[in-house]
DNA sequence: TCTTAAGTGTAAAGTATCTTACAAAAGGAT
DNA sequence: ATCCTTTTGTAAGATACTTTACACTTAAGA
C-alpha cells in the first residue's frame, strides 16, 4: 500500500489526531496494512503480545476459551477500534484471541515497540492510551458487578440496552441494532447459556418489547425495557 | 508534617523512584498526609474522583454495594499501594468505596490535577501508571473469567492460592497468610455466599489441606490444593 | 434445487449455590 | 466476669440456571 493511502487510512483514527505531520509520517512508515477473511484469527492465546492493531473494516471479537471449550466474549469491535493493546501495558503473551466475525476484516498492525516510541515523543498520545485502558478497566469492573449482582435475564436485557446505546440507530421511538451475533454469542457475552438467551429474547418479543431476526434487534421502547 | 518527613514518606513508594530531586520537592509540596480510624471510609460512591491516595499503613478495601446491600470487594490493599486512581483515567465520580479495615490507616492524598501535571513532566511516571492500570485490567479480566468458568469451590481455592502467593510467608513447606478478612469478606471477594465459604474452608481443613483461625490461614501444601 | 450445517425454539431433568434458619463460639465492651 | 455483638458452623429447602434432548428453520454451498 502506498504511503499516501496509508496516510489517508490513519486519518480515520481519532487516536492519531494529535500527531504532528512528522509523527504521522513516522507512523505510516511503521504501519502494515492487512486483510483477512471472515472467521480467521488475528491472534491466538500463547502468541507474543508484541503488536497492536487498528480495525478499519469488519467486526472482530475478542475473547477466551476455558479448558472445556466454553467461550467468553470480552468485546465485539467495530472499525476505528484499537485492539491487542495489552502488549502496551506489559502483557508478554496473549491470553485472548481476536477473531474476524462474519465479514472480511481490514486492519493495520504495528509493533508495540514502535508505538511506545511514538508515545514517548507525544505525551498526548500516552494520555489517550491511558484513558482508553482506563475505560476498558471501568467496563470490565462493571461487567464483574453485573455478573455478581444481576440475574441472567437482567444481564441479557442490559446487553440489549448497551448495544442500542452504543450502536443503535433511532427509528422513530424505536432503536434498531444491526449486528452479526448469534444467540450463542450473546450468551458468551453475558455469561449465560444459549437456551436462556433464546427464551429471554422470545419472552421479550411476546411482550412486544423487542422484535428481532438473525441480523438485527429492534427495541420498541428503551424506557419500558427493564 | 514537615517537608523532611514527607520526603522520607515518599521514599517508600516505588512509583516515585524515577522522580528527580526537583520533582520530588514539587511532590512533597502537593501531598497531604492523613490518618483515619479503622472502619472509616476514605471515599464513598458519588464523591468526585479528584484525588488519588497512597497507603502507607493499615489495610484498605475497595468495593461496591448493590442496591439490595450486597457487597463486592474489588481489592484489599496493603501499604505502598496506590488507590483511587480511576480519577487519573477519566472517572468523574467514584463508583467504589474505599474503607479502612480493622486497623487505623495512614495515607497521603494528592489532587489528580497535580499528579497529572507531574506525569506530563516525567514520562517514566506516565508509563508506570499505564502499567499499573494495565495490571488492574488484567486482574479484572481474570476475575471475570473465573466467575464464568469456575464453580464456587474452585474460586475460593483460587483465592487462597492467590493470597498465599501475594502475601504468604513460607514456613517450611507450608504457607502462612495473616489477614483481617472475615469469611463474609472472602465471600464478597469470590462472588459466593458466606455459608459456602465456611463449608469449603471446613472441608479443606478436614482433608488436612489447610488450617485456619480468624486471623490467619495456613496452607499445608500449595501443590495438593487443587 | 437439493443437501448439509448452523442457528433457533421449546421442554424436562438435574444441580450447584443461595436462602433461611438457628445454634455455638469468639471477641469487645462495661 | 458478664453481656452483647460479630463471626462461624451446620443443615434443609428453595430456585435460577444449566444441561440434555430433539425438532424446526434458515442460510450457505454443491
Amino acid at each position: 500500500m502506498a504511503i499516501q493511502s496509508k496516510t489517508a487510512f490513519l486519518e480515520h483514527f481519532p487516536l492519531f489526531e494529535t500527531l504532528n505531520p512528522d509523527e504521522k509520517l513516522r507512523l505510516t512508515q511503521m504501519v502494515e496494512v492487512k486483510i483477512k477473511p471472515r472467521y480467521s484469527y488475528i491472534y491466538l492465546p500463547g502468541e507474543t503480545s508484541d503488536k497492536i492493531f487498528f480495525l478499519s473494516k469488519g467486526t472482530v471479537k475478542i475473547g477466551t476459551h476455558s479448558k472445556d471449550g466454553k467461550e467468553i466474549i470480552k468485546s465485539v469491535l467495530h472499525p476505528t477500534a484499537m485492539f491487542g493493546e495489552m502488549g502496551i501495558v506489559g502483557e508478554e503473551e496473549r491470553q485472548d484471541f481476536a477473531r474476524a466475525m462474519g465479514q472480511e476484516v481490514h486492519y493495520c498492525v504495528l509493533k508495540v515497540e514502535d508505538f511506545k516510541r511514538l508515545m514517548r515523543s507525544n505525551h498526548q498520545l500516552s494520555i489517550k492510551i491511558l484513558m482508553l485502558i482506563g475505560n476498558r478497566l471501568r467496563r470490565a469492573e462493571n461487567r464483574l458487578e453485573s455478573l455478581i449482582f444481576k440475574d441472567a435475564r437482567t444481564r441479557i436485557i442490559d446487553f440489549l440496552k448497551d448495544a442500542a446505546d452504543q450502536r443503535g440507530r433511532r427509528v422513530g421511538f424505536e432503536m434498531l441494532v444491526k449486528h452479526s451475533l448469534t444467540q450463542q454469542d450473546i450468551a458468551n457475552l453475558t455469561g449465560t447459556s444459549r437456551q436462556t438467551v433464546t427464551s429471554v429474547l422470545n419472552e421479550l418479543r411476546k411482550s412486544n418489547l423487542i422484535y428481532f431476526n438473525r441480523k438485527s434487534i429492534l427495541i420498541r421502547d428503551m424506557e419500558s425495557l427493564v
